[in-house]
DNA sequence: GGAATAGTCAACCAATTGATTGACTATTTA
DNA sequence: TAAATAGTCAATCAATTGGTTGACTATTCC
């Protein structure tokens, strides 16, 4: 659904229609993703037009960045220690 | 518990300590995240060690960092359609 | 204005998850 | 060498999740 999502907004239905489940069970998958921040629905007439929320991507992204950071920092101790040992 | 091992390696009781559950549930937890590939146990002994897997995050940060990605780049093609629009 | 469409909600049930406990194996310590 | 420690696994049960169905509301179309 993100990745749809990812080239256009569309409506719950729309949204639905690939999957093999009914209408109502979409609807429950797209009040989770809300709910998680990932994506927004705004009502239009009788539709319902969802799309993605960065922020909550973005907050994804920024979580995983952390621990990309702190591997990285620990390698480069790691590796400063190593020179302190050559150097003596 | 991926927090935590940020900070350094340990074993699968001290990742347990602090969690109010049996030991049981936390190495099964802790099997979920390696199945997952966000962490590698390794036997030390009778003792099994914990270590975060960069792979695994690095992962999750780029399947995210698509999706901002997208969003900026239809934030891109939407300014310059505005700018196409002013220029008429 | 009634039929069709879009979508949600509650009730229900099956499947999965989350936790515990006891039993077990492997390793370490006294 | 036996006790202690570390950790896993299976069985069990409660809680949660995932999906369907029918009923409903809101909006659009004929």
């Amino acid at each position: 659904m993100l990745e749809r999502l990812s080239q256009c907004d569309m409506t719950v239905g729309a949204l639905a229609e690939p999957l093999e489940m009914s209408l109502a069970a979409a609807s429950k998958h797209i009040g989770v993703l809300e709910e998680a921040g990932l994506i927004r629905r705004q009502k239009r007439g009788r539709e319902r037009v969802c799309s993605l929320d960065p922020r909550g991507l973005e907050a994804v992204r920024d979580w995983a960045e952390r621990y990309v950071g702190f591997w990285n920092e620990r390698l480069d101790a790691l590796d400063r220690a190593l020179k302190e040992l050559d150097d003596e």
